[in-house]
DNA sequence: ATCCCGAGGG
DNA sequence: CCCTCTGGAT
């Protein structure tokens, strides 16, 4: 297991090698970027954003799309993977932001997780992204990552990897952490062949070296 | 634990 | 061809 100082110092490397990384969903409102967090689970962000501007200028506020059914919003988002619960959970959740919360996103977790499509992971992204509240996503990405580099059993839960991050670097910090966790894991510390070879987290990463080997 | 599910990359 | 993508609901 790493440590506390050797996680804050991998953060620190991931960042240093993606000093730009920063989440990369196009969306103008609240209620915007809360539709594309959900279309983007198990989606590529670039796949999300083909589709949202269509999307969006079709349905400007949760008034707009909660007036309509899954069948009509099929065609918006046919190119991204699960389309057909996506289209379901996008409009349900329209409709109960405007019949429980006067059409403006929550900014609470409880709340947010109340809502169709919204799980755990969604919640904290909304929050730690649109309303400036801590919160530390754990995605496919940071699970992985987490993993690897033992600083959580292979057998973790996510709110397991969620605390042990939140417990190693302080509050203000998450955020950036979590883009950083991201970049690593699409660019550099692939699912796929990673670049353990050339990676400059090998002296910490056990994985790496058997990958070495 | 299982299902959903198209597009892109290797 | 196979695997993966900022997961959530059942």
């Amino acid at each position: 297991m790493l440590s506390k100082d050797q996680i804050e110092l991998a953060i620190a490397t991931m960042q240093e090698k993606y000093p730009q990384a920063r989440t990369s969903l196009v969306a103008d409102t609240d209620f915007h970027f809360l539709l594309a967090v959900i279309l983007s689970a198990q989606a590529t962000d670039k796949s999300v954003n083909l589709v949202t501007p269509a999307l969006f200028s079709r349905f400007p506020t949760p008034n707009d799309l909660a007036q309509v059914t899954a069948t009509d919003v099929k065609p918006y988002i046919k190119t991204i993977g699960l389309y057909r619960n996506k289209a379901r959970y996008l409009v349900a959740c329209a409709q109960k932001l405007v019949t429980d919360y006067g059409g403006v996103v929550p900014a609470q977790r409880e709340e947010l997780v109340k809502l169709p499509g919204v799980g755990r992971k969604t919640a904290n992204v909304v929050l730690s992204e649109r309303f400036g509240v801590p919160a530390f996503a754990v995605d496919t990405h940071v699970s992985r990552i987490a993993k690897r580099l033992q600083i959580v059993a292979a057998d973790a839960s996510v709110t397991l990897i969620e605390r042990k991050f939140m417990d190693s670097l302080p509050p203000e910090k998450w955020l950036d952490a979590h883009h950083a966790l991201i970049f690593w894991g699409r660019y550099w510390c692939t699912a796929r062949q990673p670049h353990c070879a050339t990676c400059p987290l090998l002296n910490i990463c056990a994985y790496g070296q058997e990958q070495a080997k």
